[in-house]
Parts: C-alpha cells; sequence; structure tokens
RNA sequence: GACCCUAUCGUCCAGUGGCCUAGGACACUCCCCUUUCACGGGAGUAACACGGGUUCGAAUCCCGUUAGGGUCGCCA
C-alpha cells in the first residue's frame, strides 16, 4: 500500500480507444488500485484540429464499460485539473516563462525550441530497467521543438508540466514512449522536478507481428462493445497480454488481479494479439456467470432485435438454457427468437434434411398427439412420451428428437429439446408440431 | 541510416544455472460424453532464432549475428 502513488491515463481523443491504450489505462489501473493510490485521467487534446467532444466520448464510454474508473479526470473532479490540455494554457505559459528567462529556449523560425544540454541520460526504468541514452550528439538527437509558432504546445512539454502539476508518481505507459524519456527527463531538470518513477509497457501487436492500425480486427474497444463481448472477459484477456499470475490460470477475478499485479512482473515482450483466445475467454465467462448478470449483458441486443419477450420473468427461464451456447452477446437473439413469436423462420437446409424425411410428418402428429395425453408437463414427463413414442414407432429417439425440434424452432440446433419444449408449454408445442406437419414437409411417400 | 527495446510451441503465458526427456492456455487433430450444436473429460501435433563463450552443468549468464518492434515531427 502506497496512497502516495499517482498514476495517469493520458490519451489523445482521436476518435477511437485502441486495445493497447487500454490496455495501457489497466494497468495503470491495476497498479493504482494495487498501491491504494489515485487513478486520473487526462485528456491530451493539443491538436485542436483533430479533436471533437464525441472522441473524447469514445475514450471515457470505453473505460466506463471496461470499469477503469478514474478518481481524477473529466466527469470526476479533482483538486489538479483542469483534465484536458485544451484548457490548461496559463499553466503552460507560466512554465514556459519560466524556461524562457532560464535561457533554455530559443526561437527557431516563430517556434520554441529546447535547449538540449547535452549530456548522457540515464531512464532507470521499473520494467526495462537502466537505460543510458546519449544525446550529445545534436545531428542525431536535434532540440525539441516545445511550441508552434502558433502559439500552441507539443506534446512533449505540455506531458511533463502536467505530470509535475498533477503530482504524477509513476508514468506508465507504451513502449513507443521509452526513446522520449530522455527528452522528457531533461525537460524535469530544467525545470527543476523531481521526475516520476518511469514503466514502459510493450506493444500489442496483430497475431502475425505487424503494427495495429485502427481497422485491424479487435483494434478498438468500440467493437467489444458492440460485439457482444462481455467486459470482464476482455478485462481479463487484456490483462494476461504482458503479465501473468505466474501459476499458469487465465481467468482470474478482478479482486485477485489487483492484489497480485505488480509492474516488476510485466514482461518486455510486444505481445501478439489472438482475438479467437479472447473469444474463448468471453464464453468462459458468460457460461459461468450469474443469471442476472447475463440477462443484463444480453438485454442491449434482445431489445435492438425487437423481441418482444414480455416480462423478465418469461426471458430468464430462455436465456438460463441459452446461456452456456454463447460466445458473443449477439448470437442471443438468435437463440431466443423463436420463443417469443410464431413467426419464426425455418433454416432452408434443416427443412431438407430433416423434415424432408417421408416419415416426418407422420411421426410429427404421432408424437404429437402423444404429447396431448401426458399426465403433466414437465420434463420428465417429456422424455418418457418422446421415447415411449421413438419405442412404438419403432425408431431410435434421436430419430424423433430431430425433426421435433426444427418444428418447434425451425433450426437443427439448440438448447436442450426436453428443456425447450418444457418452456414453450404444451398448447404451442403441440401447436407448431402440427402445423410444420401440415406446412413445411415433403408430401408423404 | 542512427539510437533503444525484445527474442521459449502458430499465439498468449510459466521457466530467473541442475527439479526441463521445457509446463499451462487458445487454436488445430483424434477419442469419450451426448437428442443437435455447444459445454465438459481424455489423448496428440508443436518451441528454447543462430553462432561463439562462461560453467562440472545453460532456455536461464556474457558477446556477436540475424529477426521483429520502437524512436529519431512545428503528431500524440
Amino acid at each position: 500500500m502506497n496512497p502516495e502513488v499517482r498514476v495517469r491515463f493520458a490519451p489523445s481523443p482521436t476518435g477511437y480507444l485502441h486495445v493497447g491504450g487500454a490496455r495501457t489505462a489497466l494497468f495503470n489501473w491495476l497498479y493504482a488500485r494495487h498501491c491504494g493510490g489515485k487513478f486520473i485521467l487526462r485528456i491530451e487534446d493539443t491538436d485542436k484540429a483533430r479533436n471533437t467532444q464525441e472522441a473524447v466520448q469514445v475514450i471515457l464510454d470505453g473505460l466506463n464499460w471496461l470499469g477503469l474508473t478514474w478518481d481524477e479526470g473529466p466527469n470526476a473532479g479533482g483538486e489538479f485539473g483542469p483534465y484536458f490540455q485544451s484548457e490548461r494554457e496559463s499553466i503552460y505559459e507560466r512554465y514556459f516563462q519560466q524556461l524562457k528567462s532560464a535561457n533554455h529556449l530559443y526561437e527557431d523560425n516563430g517556434a520554441w525550441r529546447f535547449r538540449s544540454p547535452r549530456e548522457i541520460v540515464v531512464v532507470d526504468d521499473l520494467i526495462c530497467g537502466r537505460i543510458e541514452f546519449d544525446l550529445t550528439n545534436p545531428e542525431t538527437h536535434p532540440d525539441m521543438t516545445i511550441r508552434r509558432p502558433d502559439g500552441s504546445w507539443i506534446f512533449h512539454f505540455v506531458n511533463v508540466v502536467d505530470d509535475i502539476e498533477m503530482k504524477i508518481s509513476h508514468v506508465i505507459r507504451g513502449e513507443d514512449h521509452l526513446s522520449n524519456t530522455p527528452k522528457h527527463l531533461e525537460l524535469f531538470k530544467a525545470i527543476g522536478c523531481t521526475p516520476p518513477r518511469y514503466g514502459h509497457i510493450p506493444l500489442i501487436l496483430n497475431k502475425d507481428g505487424s503494427k495495429m492500425s485502427k481497422r485491424d480486427a479487435g483494434a478498438s474497444i468500440t467493437t467489444y462493445i458492440e460485439e457482444g463481448y462481455a467486459p470482464e472477459a476482455v478485462r481479463n484477456y487484456l490483462c494476461l497480454l504482458g503479465w501473468s499470475p505466474k501459476d499458469n490460470r487465465e481467468k482470474l477475478e478482478l479482486e485477485e488481479t489487483v492484489r497480485l499485479f505488480d509492474l516488476e512482473k510485466v514482461n518486455r515482450k510486444n505481445a501478439h494479439f489472438d482475438l479467437d483466445k479472447c473469444l474463448w475467454l468471453n464464453g468462459q465467462y458468460i457460461i459461468q456467470m450469474p443469471l442476472d448478470r447475463f440477462c443484463e449483458l444480453s438485454l442491449p441486443f434482445i431489445n435492438k432485435a425487437e423481441i418482444q419477450y414480455g416480462s423478465i420473468d418469461s426471458l430468464l427461464p430462455v436465456l438460463a438454457i441459452v446461456k452456456e451456447k454463447i460466445k458473443h452477446l449477439t448470437e442471443v437473439p438468435h437463440w431466443v427468437s423463436y420463443f417469443f413469436t410464431e413467426e419464426y423462420t425455418f433454416d432452408p437446409e434443416a427443412i431438407h434434411k430433416t423434415l424432408g424425411n417421408p416419415n416426418a410428418p407422420e411421426r410429427l402428429r404421432t408424437l404429437a398427439s402423444a404429447f396431448k395425453n401426458t399426465d403433466s408437463w414437465d420434463l420428465a414427463s417429456i422424455e418418457a412420451s418422446l421415447k415411449a413414442t421413438a419405442t412404438q414407432l419403432g425408431i431410435k429417439a434421436g430419430e424423433l428428437v430431430a425433426p421435433t425440434r426444427v418444428a418447434v424452432s425451425g433450426r437443427a440446433s439448440g438448447p436442450s429439446l426436453y428443456h425447450m419444449l418444457e418452456i414453450l408449454g404444451r398448447e404451442r408445442t403441440i401447436s407448431r408440431m402440427n402445423t410444420t406437419a401440415d406446412t413445411k414437409c415433403s408430401p408423404a411417400a
């Protein structure tokens, strides 16, 4: 526990939240929670042309979806705000004047550059170790620009100023910033402040090792939201990219991850992104989550598909038998829809393969009338009735199950048939079976 | 090109000098379970990039090569 720990995620609003950025945010968040410190969100919107309110919202939505709540930042307040760089002009101006009067700056074609002290700078990185950078050669390490001729600010400068002002203790960021760090250290020194500790985490690349760009599958957090991933599963998968609990476990609860997480245990190798494994974890989470959580996550997709499920009480039993089949939440409407309408569609291939059997209509009608006479309508009596009818017809139970499944659902696959029929009810089951026998089957031979 | 980081199955992660005939997971193949599809259970294919050292002993330490990634902006 170290309540002095203050970390930040400082994204630029580019219109999407990159999966690598999300993991950076996650590692910062985990570190803050692990230490009992603070997690700060700062929006680096100095590039006025590119930044929009919508682009900011995408980031906030993504972080909220993943459950990465921030202690200070947009909509959260905090004593070191504002948390948008576009609103911190006067602060930058103050530091700018300080550096200028100490003769660290010079003008070059209207822009302002920082005069490098030309030294060997040591970065003592929490993850990468001790690294020496030789900045003595101006040819290979030109002085950095910190302010444009139009008065706007450059990333390196505002990033450092804000980390000072916001009392950031640890900077956990992508390895793409490792080579920038000595420059930042020069700035801290010139300003006269102790720099934070740095930890550069490896990058996330595509499965083939290429750089992940906006269009690549899985690159944007928005796609996980829209394609029906459970946030806890995505969070878990992201944890495993560059970090592990060291005991071969894959599925880890958040509380435990917070307890075990440490920067020293983050590895230094770039990770290749594997959407298949993420999807597997998603299925694991869904199958093991409580029914009410599954319902909560499914509802947006069910509503979007405009399924008239009536009440939650009538939806819940259906979700219960369908839950173990779901990999993407987007699949829920597909498995659920036919319980709530008589207008369900038939898969042409199922009609051809199963209902095309010349015996299908007779078998459906025979079973339907057997169903009419069962004492009660529960799992056991449905099963007993079906098996007795199969015996009576001299066929295997499976030969009765298949056409019945297609008749009541229009599909060749689905949840346990007995469970389906129980939920559907006796009347609807019989009606669907007879209607199907009349209208969907080939004429009996 | 210069500088920096990295290098274990196709992928993610274990492994920090002997317990490694290298372990787990995803994916893939096969088998079992089963009314379907899944789930679950079992088995299998598959890796220490290469070359030098150091050491009684190296996936683990050192050097080099190669490969991948990053940075070198008046982008962030």
